[in-house]
DNA sequence: CGACGTTCTGCAAGCGCCTGCACATAGGCG
DNA sequence: CGCCTATGTGCAGGCGCTTGCAGAACGTCG
């Protein structure tokens, strides 16, 4: 099919040892050398077999990227910042959805290791000990959570809980719904910090734990109970569970601030695009995807190093889904 | 590292290339033979180096995806239905997001298709000459519209836009708002099929087009030129600008469906997420995207083959968001 | 002008697996 | 009991690129 190095080399009059290092080590070739290299493999429409290349190097020079969803904002979100890191990095990308399966998903997770130089796991649900084998059996990095002793870009959740707890009671809420799901890495922390917070404020905290997934379906369904919980806030666990509270209020005919305000975390587009636009706890999910890309590039570089956390920021994003608490 | 074809040959007393026949093709090595093969490669945690087999054969067993934005949902669907039917089709998935650039998306096209067998292009925005150029250079098929003598799955439009239309005129519509954009691939058919059904059912037809791109933020300054309109119905071009029409909307304190009708067409999970839902013309994202992957096997199997198209079916969906016109 | 240190280039041996061909073994037939 | 077709297995030569090592080419210095 298309020019090999031998190719090349015959045409240029040099060895192919000559050519592939005008591709991978330009430098150790002299200048008049490497051009005319340059030149005929650009006539010969050549470049380097990538194939060939992993072989000889025993690495890929790509990067296999788990998510549960893909179709979740969140996880979409973070594919696209990882894959802009990737590609700066001149690192292709291999995509696989896991869905909510375990052993699948660490069945997937070992094929992919495989094919690839490095994982990237974005909130993976599975258990701390598969993460920790999965990490001592090739370059892992964990985007969304943090798991001790190993690679992990996540977002640091307690001080935008915080604010947000404080912003509702600032508005005279003196008890707000909490709606969490079952099946997320971050659900346990979560309602310590949601307690914590709550004490703090002194402000009544109702669990709303389903044993549902974070979907808008169970968000609507989770809106029916809170009119009845005496609250006068909710808190959504993530912006898919929030659309379907705010829906599921709007069908009821309660107004959102009016009647229930209405805090989101994650903060993606989401949050913004329905009405009101939602007050949300921002996750900056960029800076996730992007320090989850070099964490794994400089534990791919050297993998006897030690564990690096990198904690993101979050902070209350005031929009129009929050206002003062209703006359009792 | 791991355990080579070699060292499982040695083990189980055979020589590599029985390894490598009970691998890839089982019916070749008597039954007895294989079993123990087997039993040592399990043991060693023996499993073929991917890399040198993709070398060895001239075939990665790798595709690649090509979507302009991920975190649209419309991509985020297709990348789901693709990913998970490229697995069934034990294929390994390689992600790469174009934007709109031409040249850039061309770019990238070309260096994947040297690490796959074979590239879908998802809803490409690039002009039909460099996509019959790339399907010239191997193996490609197109997701989410038609070229003529190409690959492509993709759904049906005039059904479905023909269909919304008489459901607005049933309910009494005389004057509907297209809104529209600039940068897809459909921009242009479908503004025929608009005027097409409106001609038909006596419906006049407003065209909202924007030099904008399909966002959530320009349909909702769209609606703010939707009450001067003098139209009582409104149909976006797909789901997000359809989100934002009915953001706007709401915030001029319009009710949807009382003062205006929303149709959305894709009807991704946005235009259930959203109060009131979305009626919708419903496009097929599941099976365009599975429909792609097997016409992209097909082509790799065959790359001689004639041109295959797969046109899927759309249909209304009515929902929430479409109703009476108001009387004048 | 020879000795010696730099650059630069070529040689050859892989990387791990695939596969056409030859050979061995086993069974079927006359 | 030879001869002839399956059927299984091994051999060896790739696939296209990388890289340690050694030799060539070029300068520099005494």
């Amino acid at each position: 099919m298309s020019a090999t190095m031998a190719d090349v080399a015959r045409e240029a009059g040099v060895s192919a040892s000559t050519v592939s290092r005008t591709f991978s080590l330009p430098e150790t070739v002299r200048a008049d050398t490497r051009e005319r290299v340059l030149a005929v493999a650009r006539r010969l429409d050549f470049s380097p077999n990538r194939t060939a290349s992993s072989l000889a190097r025993g690495r890929t020079g790509a990067l296999g990227l788990l998510v549960p969803d893909i179709a979740n904002p969140y996880f979409g979100e973070i594919v696209k910042s990882v894959q802009r890191r990737a590609r700066t990095a001149d690192r292709a990308l291999f995509l696989t959805e896991t869905g909510d399966a375990h052993d699948e998903a660490y069945g997937l997770a070992k094929a992919m290791a495989r094919q690839t130089d490095g994982l990237l796991l974005a909130g993976p649900r599975m258990p701390e000990d598969m993460l920790r084998s999965l990490a001592a059996a090739g370059p892992v990095a964990l985007i969304g959570l943090h798991v001790p002793q190993t690679d992990c870009a996540y977002a640091e959740l307690p001080v935008g809980m915080r604010q947000a707890v404080r912003h509702l009671a600032a508005l005279g809420h003196r008890r707000i719904v909490y709606v969490n799901g079952t099946r997320t890495a971050r659900t346990a922390g979560f309602r310590r910090l949601m307690r914590a917070a709550c004490d703090e404020f002194r402000v009544e905290l109702v669990e709303h734990l389903g044993p549902f997934d974070l979907t808008y379906d169970n968000g609507r369904a989770a809106a029916d109970l809170v009119p009845t919980s005496g609250a006068t806030a909710v808190i959504a666990h993530n912006d898919m569970v929030a659309h379907g509270v705010a829906g599921g209020l709007a069908r009821q005919g309660r107004s959102v601030p009016g009647d229930f305000s209405l805090i989101t975390v994650d903060d993606t587009y989401l949050a913004r695009a329905i009405h009101p636009a939602l007050t949300a706890v921002h996750v900056p999910i960029d800076a996730m995807g992007a320090h989850g890309v070099d964490l794994l590039l400089a534990r791919i570089a050297d993998p006897q190093g030690p564990p690096r956390l990198v904690a993101l920021p979050t902070a209350l994003t005031v929009r129009e889904s929050t206002g003062r608490a209703p006359a009792p």
